[in-house]
Formats: structure tokens, sequence, C-alpha cells
DNA sequence: ACCTATTAATAATG
DNA sequence: TCATTATTAATAGGT
């Protein structure tokens, strides 16, 4: 791509070389920018020129070392190793090392966790084959179908609880009732004490009750009596 | 540089990231190794795919070990204790003890991310109220939802594929029936290519065509005939 | 996975 | 190093 191809040799012009490691360079940056940003990669490039000069290249959402750290851990390849070996002795710097080494395996082990995590979610299934989205499917429904046991059995067991509270504070109510009944026996107190139970079940259930008309609305004494009197 | 200008932003479309990502880390490769050839250059890429995918290049005249340490030298940045050390007081106890931190919190979000899956897969429901369990049996739902899309669209695609490979390889075999057939007009291939073509489609496919009986077999020209001649 | 219209990179040159 | 430009190379979208 300029005038004319050129073979994929070693320059050997050093000026003509010097120059189009600076342009490659950055053409090079300039993919790995490009890439990190369209498909959300994490990026390191690390380059020395023939006359030694260094560049470097890291994605903004890491740095060099997380980078190396995970290279490390998923390459299984320890690129300290060699520097730990000469430093057998010094105790505390072979503890620094196994740290070191655990965290990174830590790091890696959350990393896919919160990976299975969003596949449990249903994001990120772009990777997987018919036989891993099947087996998926299956855990889920599985899953559902216990999380839906479980929220049956809770609402079963609230429901049991308050029948039993309604019913003692039914039957509590019926003896108070008896008792005022003995006091002062010319006095009905029943329809009051049912429309307060009826109250305190919750309004929509009153409503329900109310919805079939009262004899005194069946015999034309209701709410009209009401208005006759106003008018 | 494609069928038209694309923006430099997160592609959104996961299976067209996914594509792009192939190609443009190819891409990269390929820079990368001629500029090495071109330019005598050392270059050390490491790339991690969103899915978490590892890929590196490496120029052959050295290896990521030897450009790591190379780098550390040039940069001055010691990529061991960078990420632990406190900023001011450097001592190996402060560096140690920061580890250790860290290490803990690790460990912690690690137990939390286990509890979440747990939870997801419908065990350890006990500590959640019912308004906590609508809400996971909501989530397990559009899960469920999403998973089973996916599923259908990758059978939809496979299929796809296999009527296409079907159709182009019956069009082969069509079109070379044609061409035997003008080399030898006065024998008749087609009976032959029928069967071979059932065989190729899978064998459950072949029963099911030869349910109908070839007219061979209604005349009482069929397999019966092989067997008088071995009788 | 392959194709190709189009854009992007860059070799040569000033 | 910088700008220009003729050319080749990379690749986006489609099959």
């Amino acid at each position: 791509m300029g005038r004319g191809r050129i073979e994929i040799r070693k320059i050997e012009n050093a000026t003509n070389r010097q120059v189009t490691y600076s342009k490659r360079r950055l053409g090079i940056m300039k993919k790995a920018k490009e890439l990190t940003v369209l498909c959300d990669a994490e990026v390191s490039i690390i380059m020395f020129s023939s006359t030694g000069k260094f560049a470097e290249y890291c994605s903004p959402s890491t740095d060099t070392k997380k980078i190396v750290d995970r290279y490390q851990e998923v390459s299984g390849i320890d690129l300290w190793k060699e520097q730990y070996e000469a430093s057998k002795d010094s105790t505390s710097l072979a503890c620094f090392f196994r740290m070191q080494s655990t965290l990174r395996h830590l790091e890696e082990i959350n990393r896919r966790l919160r990976r299975e995590i969003r596949q449990k979610m249903g994001e990120e299934l772009d990777g997987l084959g018919i036989k891993e989205l099947r087996g998926l499917e299956q855990s889920l429904d599985e899953s559902l179908r216990l999380v839906r046991q479980r929220k049956y059995h809770v609402i079963a067991t609230q429901t049991e609880t308050y029948k039993k509270k309604l019913k003692s504070t039914h039957e509590a109510h019926r003896s108070l009732l008896r008792e005022l009944e003995m006091k002062d026996e010319h006095i009905d107190y029943r329809f009051a004490m049912e429309d307060a139970l009826a109250m305190a079940n919750g309004g929509a259930q009153m409503y329900a009750f109310r919805v079939h008309p009262t004899q005194q609305e069946l015999l034309g004494l209701g709410y009209e009596t009401h208005d006759l009197s106003l008018a």
C-alpha cells in the first residue's frame, strides 16, 4: 500500500528502515486503539526498534502489569520464575511470590465466576455451542422449578399463619361479644362487630361484602332515604 | 476500509463484535510480523477479547519474558510491586500487609460470587423473603427466555447451513450425472446416484425415502431378484 | 469461510 | 520530520 509493493524482508537502508518503523509503529498503535474500543478488548503492546527505542501501548481500562499478570495466569508461564529461583533463600521473598501467584489465581477465578453469572443472566451467550446452551437451559429450568417451589412453600406458610391469626382474633371477638351481651342484653352489638371484623380483613374484602345489597337497600330504605330527607 | 466506514466505538452486536475482533486480531498480528521483519524490531503483543479469549504475538528472535524484562529496565516500572506498594513507605512489611488485605478482599468477593451463583441455581433460598423470591423468579424466567432464544437462533443458523450444503451437494451430483449421461447415453445412472444422495442425507432420512417402494419393487423386480439368483 | 466494494495504510517522493 | 499522493492492503457487510 504505497507506490508499488515491497517485499517483507529487512529494509537494508537504515534511514528508510527507521522511517518505516516510525510510520508502522504508529499504524499498529492506531489499530490497537481501534481494537480496544470496537471490540472491548484488552491489549498490551511492547516494541523495541532495531536502534533500541522503546514504545508501548496499553488499553486505557487496564495497565501493563495487570495484563502481564493475566497472561501469566492464563498461559501458565511464570515470568518471574528465574528471579524467584535466584532468591530461594529469602523467606520473605518466597512468601511474596506465593502470595502474588495466589492473587493472580483468585482474580482469574473471580473473572470466571462473574462470567458464569452473566451467562446465567442470559448475557454473553455468543461463545456457547448448542450443547452448552442446552445445558444452561436445563440448569435454569431446574433453578426456576426450585425457586417456584420455594415461593409457593413460603406463600402457603404465610397463608397458614394469617388464617390462624384471623381465627384466634375471630374467637377473641366472639367471646368479647358474648361477655358484652351478658352485661346489656337489650343492645345488639353483632352487626357492629361483624363490620369491624370485615374492616380488619382489609378494605378490598369489605367492598366485596358490600356488593350484595343490604336488606335495607332492597326495601328502598337505602341511601335515597337520606337524599329525600335533604330535599 | 470496508463497505462504508464505521465509527470507532464499541460494536453493540456481540456476534459482529466477535467477528470484527477475529479479523482485526489477525490484522494486527500480521502488521507486527511485518514490522519485526522489515525493521528488525522486537515486538510483544498480548490481547484478551471481551469474552476472555487470550492471544499473543512475539517476535521470533526473542520471547515475552525477555521483552517484559527489557520493558522494566527501560521504563523503570517494576511490575512486581507497583500495584501493592504503598505510595511512600514502601517497606516490604507494608507491602506484605497490603497484599494480605487484597487477598482477604478477593476471597470475600469470591465467596459472594459463589453465593450468588448458588442462589441462581435455586439453592440457599432460606434467607429470602417473598419479594426477593419473586425477583429471582422473574430474573430466571427472563434468562431462560434469552437462552432459549439464543438456542433457537443457533439451531436455525445450523439448519440453514446444512440446507445450503445439501443443496449444493445435490446440484453437484446433478451436474455430474448429466456429464456421465452425455458420455454413455445408453447407461442409466440415476437410481444409483439417488441412493448415494439418500445415504449422504443420513440413515434416518434414507429409511423414510425407502418407505415408498420403487417402481422396480412394485413390478416384482426388487431385492427378491437377488435372492432368487442366490438360491 | 469466502467475496468484493470501499476505506485506510503507507512507500515513494518533494 | 512533515505533506502529498499513487498504490496496495485491510476490512465491513453480505452470501
